[in-house]
DNA sequence: ACTGAAAGTCGTTGCAT
DNA sequence: ATGCAACGACTTTCAGT
């Protein structure tokens, strides 16, 4: 099980996913062994899922950042599967959940400006059978973007 | 400016933040020493804003996701200054952005369950003056969750 | 800008507790 | 589980192109 010498590791590996081990086992309070090991394990089991470096896409011509909603005209299986499908191979959609309420799905865009995500969505989205409504939001702005919760 | 030699190194440390220099400069074909100036440079510029552990949110007692639609009462700076502070000091809240369309707001919200999601808007959203509307979705799956974008 | 080499630091394993 | 010690690997800097 998780104690708090691995919650204290995580709390630290979500803000510097590069923190030398010999740092990390410092601030833990661990010898550099023991804190591999830690960290090792939690790699292993899946508790820590990957590292990755958090980009700006702003100065990567990424920066139009699209919310939509979602519903399909129907639930049934074979729509949902390709929906989903669909959605998981295509490199623009960041994240999607599928959610309670009112729409089916929420998923996240990232692309270049307007005529990119017009391809996005004539290309990708409404050659789809069962996509009933997609509502476009655009952000306007990036309130907080944080890959780090609670532990 | 940002080459055909950055944009390999960006793709590849969107997926693996923690590899290590030498493998990098291997897989873009550079010296080390040439790919660790440019890694160095990026992360001068903010290109590259910082490195993350991605953690497995279900593992570790915070499996709740929640995407919530918030509207405000009046579009003024004072209300919308007032949310946006809040929301930034909310450790519960993990993006935000601000959208056109209905909604004023998308708010990703992690907790472990809805006790604490409750516990969540009593005590920090519905406290706040000016917040006219807020829809909560719940998250039955996550389909996809991403951090790397095209470059 | 780049490479190659040198010096220092770090990761990783084996062993003992 | 842990710490210590050793070795190989890696990071980082610097001189030379």
């Amino acid at each position: 099980m998780i104690d708090q010498y691995d919650r204290r590791i995580l709390r630290i590996l979500q803000q510097d996913g590069r923190i030398t081990n010999q740092q990390l086992a410092q601030q833990v309070d661990l010898s550099a062994a023991a804190c591999w090991r830690r960290v090792k394990a939690m790699e292993e089991s899946g508790v820590i899922q990957r590292y990755a470096a958090l980009l700006d896409p702003r100065q990567l011509e990424q920066g139009l950042t699209v919310v939509l909603m979602v519903q399909l005209s129907q639930h049934n299986r074979a729509y949902r599967d390709a929906f989903e499908t669909r959605v998981k191979g295509l490199s623009e959609v960041l994240q999607c959940y599928a959610l309670t309420g009112n729409a089916d799905f929420m998923l996240r865009v990232q692309v270049p400006d307007m005529a990119a995500y017009d391809r996005f969505l004539n290309d990708n989205l409404f050659t789809l059978e069962g996509v009933a409504q997609v509502q476009s939001n655009f952000a306007l702005r990036e309130v907080k973007y944080e890959t780090a919760f609670d532990i």
